[in-house]
DNA sequence: TGCGCAGAGTGCAAAAATGCACATAGTGTA
DNA sequence: TACACTATGTGCATTTTTGCACTCTGCGCA
């Protein structure tokens, strides 16, 4: 294996007591609104709910979402913004696609995936929530594009192929959610060890195929060996 | 007996958001100082400790407390308010020695008591903690004062005598805390049924001592059947 | 003695949270 | 249809929290 999963992390300097806060705020009111999707089902709410639940003011609320679904969406957000800061820190001379695959790869973590597997099967039949859900992955894919033009900026002599970008970060992403849903299918929220192991597969076989410009659509499967590929 | 000890409470309306706030913000500083406390003694931690282990910026600590020694007086304060507000809620015509006597009964509670004992244990040794835990019970006298003028106040054609009044708020408050202070040399920081029963009765005789003039200062002790008293 | 420093406490302006009023939209109902 | 009612979303004034820059005091140390 030509580099590692991990990198070694940069020390976060402790953010400001503004930063903390707005940000425990934002987890509160995600996590309340999580909760009560949970518990009465989509559409059985109000935002007021969410605002007493997470301990601040229905107009707090709208300070920091601008919709109960805005602020489900975040718990998706979270998770991918999780894979974009893992391919941040990827080194900038690494392949692109090696890159994505290592960043993918940190998402088949239990308390990285635990909030997203249970917002997929509890939103899986709201059409409103499902279009939130897919805004989300399309901001992230936004996302990537921004972050791999820093990388070739980074890169002396290269020049900024847009359409490339583009479609290779959309067919990321695209593989990224592929992925995670052959496995919610496949699974559904079961978070065990073999449960992550077979999500962890799909994203390899998923980068794999792109990778090899989807030459054998044949078996593939959760069978195919790491080693072979990239 | 003439009176319960129980009053029907008056419901409470819900304070708002930004009360509930402020409660919560004031709960988290002192339990972030007991903490500190308990954990590096007194002297040892800062105002900075405190307000980072409460959530809060070292600014928004002194908007709720002058010190380090306020913010701990707080737990005492909550704890005799606790017994200020019982006293309110007894009935109007009711001689306010039964009213005290009652009010100061609340206290023998694991959850009103438990904080308090803590404290008191830790803070016996330092006399600037000391100092301020005095102050609050002082600060308590003067309400108890204010809520008796209150209370004779309500009574038609009845004058207020400025002295009877302090001296007996005093002699109360007095009474209340010689049955803590002999309660924690007896018993320490024990909240077991055996060690509250205890306490309950120590306030029951405190209080039938300043009933009878403290006519006989013999025996007392534990032993005093409740039926003997007022 | 003088100096550096850590911690207490305060004034002030910027930023965040809140309450409140209002416009709007959907829903059940007489 | 008209009406009441509930919930969303927003504008604005007020209150609270925060960051920052002080001043002041006590303490260790050269």
């Amino acid at each position: 294996m030509i580099s590692s999963d991990e990198v070694p992390q940069p020390a976060a300097p402790t953010p400001s007591r503004r930063e903390q806060n707005k940000a425990a705020t934002r987890q509160a009111i995600a996590d309340a609104a999580l909760n009560l999707l949970r518990g009465k089902g989509p559409g059985n709410f109000t935002v007021e709910d969410i605002a007493e639940a997470a301990g601040i003011s229905r107009r707090t609320f709208f300070n920091y979402f601008s919709s109960t679904e805005a602020a489900l969406a975040s718990v998706t957000n979270g998770f991918l913004d999780h894979a974009l800061r893992q391919f941040r820190l990827r080194p900038a001379e690494e392949p692109i696609l090696e890159s994505a695959r290592a960043a993918l790869m940190q998402l088949a973590d239990p308390m990285t995936v635990a909030p997203m597997a249970e917002l997929f099967t509890l939103t899986q039949q709201n059409s409103s929530l499902v279009r939130s859900e897919l805004e989300a992955w399309d901001h992230c894919t936004e996302q990537i594009i921004i972050a791999a033009k820093e990388r070739v900026a980074k890169t002396p002599g290269a020049a900024i192929d847009e359409l490339y970008l583009r479609a290779l970060a959309g067919s990321v992403i695209s593989c990224g959610k592929a992925a995670m849903d052959v496995w919610f299918a496949q699974c559904g929220a079961d978070l065990s060890p073999a449960s992550l192991s077979v999500l962890r597969q799909l994203l390899i076989d998923a980068i794999g195929h792109l990778g090899a410009g989807f030459a054998s659509p044949a078996h593939s499967s959760t069978a195919t060996p790491f080693k072979d590929r990239l």
